[in-house]
DNA sequence: CAGTATCCGATGCGATACTG
DNA sequence: CAGTATCGCATCGGATACTG
């Protein structure tokens, strides 16, 4: 990408930054993501030669930094202090995009791998009432290779597309629309339970420990929003 | 522009803020640029075609308005309500490149052109000790065409490639990178002069005046990142 | 002045295949 | 698994000229 040829504070953080996929790159680095696999994860459509090559550059504008880890072939990708500072911009970008593009995304914006990618990153099981708690999803309209999912809560959280074996406490099943509605915070989940475009099967305290936990990362959006 | 793929909030905001030059014009929009050529003389290597283009994709996202003014056969542009809650976008990544990305300003994003129009639209003459106040730059390695300026601070702010005929009060002279240096307030005016970088000259007292009022203001961010 | 239309070249990037 | 190399198309956007 050419440059702006302005002196501008602006203009140069934009030639940086502002890039195809950087700031998802960004986004997934500030997740935590770590490894390639990792930020793969959550760009599965961006090219793994173009992944590669915009660490590369965030790596020479020392935003990020590629620490080799000891006994493993492949290092870590981390934020610098610089790119830590970035922060601010990727947050108020989201929540920009959260009051104000929730009409754009569109039905192909809809994706359930990046959904629960993003729930299994998301949720923390602290305070779980329960030891371990299996939470078996199906999203009833997705293309049957992304119809059912696993995320178990335990000591760590763990997301699975195959049955991890363990006996489910709470089926979680819903449309695509419904359940991406409900965890950006724009829909309530007792309303989408209400409407019966969600439900929730299983014991009652395995569902009330469930609920407990089933909490839109972007509630505080939703209310300065509002 | 392609999009993402995905719901996420950072990246349909991204979709739509990160194209190349929309952060730029936005930028323009928030320091009160209203009509088509005030946009222009901030995006000056930015063709008029394109300008226009960004200008429609802005007002289709419903984040610029293009409001006729009763008379004029052109109208203004101004930012939506969804516009102005860009704003802390737009700072964030000025925020970040003032602290940033010092060192990659290279000398063609230097241009005296632009500089004088970021003083003149964010120098302001209240609490000026005298009714007007006439100064004088020279950009002592600027090419001819962009060498002489003049800036008269009177009710209003007054940009001019001319002398306007008014008696000088203030000469400033200086080279590009020192003068913007210290209009980004990355060295500290009485530095500039001492090292004699730059020089003031006229009357003591309106020298005084100028100085009261030459004042970066990239000031915050330079104190915030100390 | 305030834009629009057209053209064409560079290149960004997606797809695919490949390697240590 | 963690990337890299190559290829080719699409498109973005820069230049220029034009119009109301």
């Amino acid at each position: 990408m050419k440059g702006y040829s302005q002196f501008c504070p602006v203009a140069k953080a934009a030639e940086i930054i502002t890039m195809r996929w950087t700031p998802l790159v960004l986004r997934e680095l500030m997740c935590g993501g770590k490894r390639f696999s990792d930020l793969r994860r959550g760009l599965c459509q961006m090219s793994p030669s173009l992944l590669s090559k915009r660490l590369k550059e965030l790596e020479h504008h020392g935003i990020v930094e590629r620490l080799s880890v000891e006994g493993e072939s492949s290092g870590h990708y981390t934020l610098t202090e610089s790119g830590q500072q970035l922060r601010p911009v990727i947050e108020a970008l989201g929540e920009w995009g959260h009051r104000w593009s929730r009409s754009q995304v569109s039905d192909d914006d809809l994706d359930a791998g990046l959904l629960m990618w993003d729930m299994r990153r998301r949720l923390s099981c602290t305070g779980l009432p329960v030891k371990r708690l299996v939470v078996h999803f199906e999203v009833m309209d997705a293309p049957a290779a992304q119809r059912r999912w696993w995320l178990v809560f335990d000591s760590e959280v763990d997301l699975c597309l195959q049955n991890p074996g363990y006996d489910v406490d709470v089926e979680v099943s819903s449309d695509l629309r419904t359940m991406v509605d409900v965890w950006l915070g724009y829909t309530d989940t007792a309303a989408a339970l209400r409407s019966q475009n969600m439900a929730f099967t299983g014991s009652r305290a395995k569902v009330r420990a469930f609920k407990s936990m089933f909490k839109s990362p972007f509630l505080p959006a939703a209310a300065a929003a509002a």
